[in-house]
DNA sequence: ACCTGAACACCGTTCAAGT
DNA sequence: ACCTGAACACCGTTCAAGT
């Protein structure tokens, strides 16, 4: 039967899940697929591209939260941290794609988020910045917090890990904090 | 004559420069040198450990700048882009070697924003935390302005280039007094 | 329109063997 | 101690040719 988008994006992803980013070859996908390697170009120009529909694919259950800004911005944040951490390398998935501007979902994010600092009061020329600093904070953020979950994950004992997460998420809501304190100290003054 | 680390750092380094991250292979670089690809794995571990020999040189100009925390968060924002942007892909290769721990001076760097952060009165348990959302930040600005700065570069008819780089630089500004704004407002409320 | 087969031009890493 | 040569096990991408 005939090869769609939709099948390879989903291959792709149980391949991310079972083996990882590094192992989630063109090649490999293909004979997963059981299509000579060539077949997956007609419906991909290429493996960046791929990937972007991968990551767009773990960032499905991130939704558009309703509320004032400061509440909007932290559940965004929450929303885009659990995905990533719900498939192996995940943020590692996502970072690239976004650093290479091939998700859409990504963007969407940023556009929303550019919004709410809007809506604080940052002036229009630095309201995007401000979003894409929250995004590096919560990729930088989750990429660290997953590389280290995963290495504890294969061997070494792990020292209880429900623990370690609670602390993950107080961590991390600081950091959300932090910022959401820095666009209200960079509000425009209007006298 | 026999090959020294420092040797295949400047070789790399000048292989960066000339070609890009895409084109620094282990093969390439052997080849450069006139030695076998072999060879480099009698002075490196493996191409991550070498990548992070490259970042550290790099990042050799940044130091340890003096003054209050915020004047120092401040410079070192400042030399850590200025690095990068010094040679051709410099943000994407200290952001991989940073986020693989492979780079020895990006753990000063956040060794020395760990106290600045503590001096600003951040609790101990966060200070780390708190410097590494600002590394995020240098990191995802520079990784980001650096590729569009590349793109116009090479074709594209380039909108007088100097106006563009005086505005990256208040942009960039903005964003580390968010930071800093930020840091301030999360300061232990000590009565 | 969609896919195969085969090729092109590469990779990172290892390791017995040499000097 | 330091390096070669050769191998192992792969890559991403293209494209004439087939159906």
């Amino acid at each position: 039967m005939q090869l769609h988008k939709r099948d390879v994006v989903a291959a792709a992803t149980s391949l991310l899940d079972d083996y990882g980013l590094a192992d989630l070859s063109m090649r490999r996908l293909a004979r997963e697929l059981q299509v000579s390697p060539g077949a997956l170009y007609w419906h991909f120009a290429n493996k960046q591209q791929l990937l972007g529909a991968v990551a767009d694919h773990v960032l499905a259950p991130v939704g558009r939260p309703s509320g004032d800004w400061p509440s909007r911005i932290g559940a965004l944040c929450r929303q885009v941290r659990d995905a990533l951490l719900s498939h192996t390398d995940g943020a590692e998935l996502v970072s690239a794609s976004f650093a290479a501007a091939e998700s859409t979902v990504m963007a969407d994010v940023v556009g929303q988020l550019t919004d709410a600092a809007a809506e604080a009061g940052v002036p229009a020329t630095n309201a995007e910045l401000t979003a894409r600093t929250v995004v590096y904070y919560v990729l930088g953020f989750t990429v660290d917090e997953q590389s280290r979950r995963q290495w504890d994950a294969a061997g070494a004992d792990l020292p209880d890990a429900s623990l370690l997460t609670d602390d993950q998420d107080t961590r991390f809501d600081f950091g959300v904090r932090l910022l959401i304190d820095g666009i209200l100290a960079r509000r425009e003054q209007r006298v």
